[in-house]
DNA sequence: GGTACGCTTCGATGAATGTCAAAGTATTTG
DNA sequence: CAAATACTTTGACATTCATCGAAGCGTACC
């Protein structure tokens, strides 16, 4: 059986909670882990880039769902996680492509882009 | 005369930094009352708005700044500032217009959205 | 010059946060 | 049942943070 871990409905997710789960090194990791994958992902595996101990990774996961930006799905002894994309985009649209979407490093430019400002 | 306020280069503006800046409800409310405006505003202005004490309006306008999120004029003895939207947009595009844009309220929903669920 | 004004800095304080070790819970396996 | 596994919870600790009162500093005005 899988079990879903208690999460806040789509309207009561919070602007500030969600920046504030978003500012921090390893969670932004963690969420950039699962961002490329559309489904459920195993928690493990996200976790394998952060080098944190395992309950400080538990407190990050736990952060990320109760501010409403992930689901995660209890099965057997492992977890699975999944970015609430559909919640999110109802509810603060662009805010995730915005932050998880790998931006050019700050020198790197690729082309002097001069219409991408507007 | 008019004196800038030190504020990080465009290209050292972090992301983590200006997320902890953008996760406070106080900050939040000063920039959309700079949002709207292009240009400079005075800083009493916007700071109208919310009920804090002079020397936390004072903290909260420094990490702002700190953050490369606005720009601070100092003209005699009143403070200006304005949003840096140009290096914001280049630096992490759609980021500002996610955060600051008025979104719908939680309960008003444009469609009934049944599949919205899943 | 002296006073009022606008804002900042300093110092203190209470609350929140990130981190880990140790113990706990639930599930799988021998 | 017992042991191992995967993760969580608890407790503690150090750090950071938001907040305010008091004092400081530069500017404007009389």
């Amino acid at each position: 059986m899988s079990r879903q871990l208690p999460q806040p409905s789509r309207d009561s997710i919070d602007l500030v909670t969600v920046l504030a789960a978003l500012a921090d090194p390893v969670r932004l990791t963690l969420l950039r882990g699962m961002y490329a994958s559309s489904g459920l992902v195993d928690c493990a595996t996200v976790a394998s880039g952060v080098d944190v101990s395992p309950p400080t990774v538990s407190h990050h996961y736990r952060v990320l769902r109760e501010a409403g930006l992930t689901t995660t799905v209890a099965e057997g002894r492992r977890r699975s996680v999944t970015i609430r994309h559909d919640d999110l985009e109802a509810r603060f649209p662009g805010l995730l492509a915005a932050v998880l979407t790998p931006t050019a490093a700050p020198g790197a430019l690729a082309a002097p882009s001069r219409a991408a400002v507007l």
